[in-house]
DNA sequence: CGCGATTTTGAGCCATGTCAATCGGAGTGG
DNA sequence: CCACTCCGATTGACATGGCTCAAAATCGCG
């Protein structure tokens, strides 16, 4: 499938130039992604992002929240990670409930990494395949950390080190200003992440806000002290 | 670098034996394996088991037990998780912390992969990186379940499940007889997979013993009650 | 303005951690 | 053969973090 060239420019895709800007990617490359701008994929809220076929497809978020997660035999929902603008994210087919499916937590738009790859030339290919596994391997890394916080740390350093991982990556892209910045879940959302009761993540937050580590309210975080919030989860 | 024909069968290697037969492969990708047996790789207890250059290495364990796991900077130690013969390992650069190292918690025997696969034909090559890559989706997803253990079950569910993990992954490799396993691990090594502290880990097998599901004694598992441990934790 | 979803707070309980002492087996040296 | 030591397993007492239940407050939205 080729890229419809003649839609170009139909939308001037700030997010676009934002991810762009944030993987550091070549000029040839992002020429590539800017020609993409008429087949991004878009996503309501709340909604399962499954593969077409039986194969499993990367998805490239350009904008929203996603998670993934399963829904376990007594009802409870755990949530595995969170993807933000610039993440690669693997939709897999409908069926599929192993390990686990992903779910939008706002308006989604992103890109299918095989059709992006398919019409890219040589040298794009490599540096898009480039920033996308380096992408993958941080997220596989972040699996190992969750297991060591899941592990050692209490609930208040749990809510410190979501925070703080929402802090660094979001940074990482642009969408923090001094001010803080926007997370689009409820407290319950952090709770099936963090395998912790809704009532102790609330009790954990309030201690954070107390401390002047950190505020969540109205689906922003501010007034956040990153030191501190280091030096309580032990960095 | 070619395989060692002049070593062709210098050591008649029931482990491997048992690895083609418990992998399912191929009589030519069987042959393979065993011009490899004069290029096993030995590694006593307790060492790591690392790369020699930069890259990772993936090495394919024939006999013995290895782990992943991660010193944490208050001195405790995380396991991420046991390999058992039949299993794939990344060994990596000796440098590299994050996001594990391999330790061998007894003698190990193993190939290097990639070496097996330059020296393999065309068709035995594809049959290997399927058998290996299914290998790793298989413990990919096994980190997946970890992390759903860790958030939601309680302590005897958590030691339940490993217990029945083992039994199934080494059952599958033909490590299990009728009277149980060996499981060459300290209840320490328990507690440091399980997030849980020592004394919390024997009074968990203290408690599935009387209730007559598993019993732990001298590095061996024996009577085992398999449905009564999937019922504990809820399959 | 009313209703459902989310956040907040309190009270009480139980699972798990910590600390400390003991026990047993395996090696080791005399 | 015995005394000693080390390591792992075991047990008890106690403290506490996090869960559950229940009720109230607040927010978002039609």
């Amino acid at each position: 499938m080729l890229p419809p060239s003649g839609t170009l420019c139909t939308r001037p895709p700030p997010v676009m130039r934002r991810l762009i800007r944030s993987a550091g990617l070549s000029d040839a490359t992002a020429e590539v992604l800017r020609r993409f701008a008429g087949t991004v994929e878009h996503y309501p809220n709340a909604t399962i992002l499954s593969a077409a076929g039986s194969a499993p497809r990367l998805k490239w978020i350009l904008d929203g929240w996603t998670c993934e997660l399963r829904v376990l035999p007594n009802g409870r929902r755990q949530i595995f990670s969170f993807e933000i603008p610039g993440d690669p994210v693997l939709a897999r087919p409908l069926n599929a409930v192993r390990p686990c499916t992903v779910m939008t937590l706002t308006n989604v738009e992103c890109l299918d990494v095989a059709q992006l790859l398919e019409s890219a030339g040589k040298a794009e290919r490599r540096e898009i395949r480039g920033v996308v596994d380096h992408a993958l391997s941080l997220a596989e890394e972040r699996r190992y950390e969750k297991i060591v916080c899941l592990s050692r740390n209490s609930a208040l350093q749990r809510v410190a080190e979501l925070l703080l991982e929402f802090h660094d990556r979001l940074s990482r892209v642009g969408l923090v200003d001094d001010r803080g910045f926007n997370l689009p879940l409820t407290q319950k959302h952090l709770a099936d992440a963090l395998g912790l009761s809704l009532v102790h993540v609330i009790r954990s937050l309030k201690t954070l806000r107390l401390a002047g580590m950190a505020t969540f309210r109205f689906g922003r975080v501010s007034a956040i002290d990153r030191d501190g919030l280091a030096a309580l989860c032990g960095r």
